[in-house]
DNA sequence: CCTGCTATTGTAAGTAGTTACAATAGCAAA
DNA sequence: TTTGCTATTGTAACTACTTACAATAGCAGG
């Protein structure tokens, strides 16, 4: 199921455990974003004797690794989603609503980060706040 | 020096305090981002009385009214600054290096997401990570 | 100036996230 | 298979940040 993914870390000089394939899993199953106490949550049930603690180091770990994504949508905390899909979200500040928004519409705007600054920006879920449709009419 | 500020917060049913103003100044002073514990320890030097509590309230207070800017620079804390320059970052994942990059060169980008969504995007500092041109070669 | 309303603060307890360190366990090589 | 190296984990203590609540203090209106 991983084992690409347990390649390429053996490759970088890490290794692959219980904890961050139960990780990985659960983020796959997901198919959505969740945060850390909710990975700890679903985590504790199939390895109880995980503990919170690895659960942060494995999703920083998972997250240097571009395996995951992160995001910080607003409320202050991260959350987290497996990698895969490239895509940034636009939030609305009064009332939350989301979408998402294709990473091919920022490609242009990274190549001008390129040649204005030789910066290779490469952040791949950028999250951008406003109002949605409905929220400026009010 | 804050007259328009405190005039601003009237009209929209809030109050100027001490703790405000000092955390406002602070910032000012400062020109730079500066994160919550670093305004705590000067707040506490000139408001022995100012608690924690009330530095990070006020920080998501003025930053919700749009006058001080908040950013996450990577290391999972938020850092804030005076608001009035229209800016943006990159930053190096590898050695920290950071750039500021002009709310212009985003402008069409949200006219983009206008057009597309209806959403009336309005970050204005946003953090883009990637690896600047020392890091690229390494 | 006073007065009264209520936004804001300090307090104190709670939740979220991080870290140093010793024990454990992947996995590469023999 | 066995062995040794060291990346990774659990533990427990620590730091960062948040929140409910009662006391305080801006400030609008008289
Ligand atoms: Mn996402
Ligand atoms: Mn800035
Ligand atoms: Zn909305
Ligand atoms: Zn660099």
């Amino acid at each position: 199921m991983f084992d690409q993914i347990i390649e390429t870390l053996h490759q970088r000089g890490f290794r692959m455990t219980p904890q961050r394939l139960l990780v990985l899993q659960i983020l796959k199953d997901a198919g959505r974003h969740l945060a850390p106490q909710e990975i700890f949550a679903q985590a504790q049930r199939i390895l109880p004797a995980m503990t919170e603690a690895t659960v942060y180091r494995t999703l920083s770990f998972l997250s240097e690794q571009g395996l995951i994504l992160a995001a910080h949508i607003g409320n202050g905390q991260l959350v987290y989603e497996i990698a895969g899909h490239d895509h940034h979200h636009l939030i609305c500040r009064a009332c939350g609503a989301t979408k998402q928004i294709d990473h091919q519409f920022l490609e242009s705007l990274y190549q001008q980060f390129r040649s204005k600054t030789g910066y290779q920006i490469d952040s791949l879920h950028v999250t951008f706040f406003g109002l949605c449709p409905d929220c400026q009419k009010n």
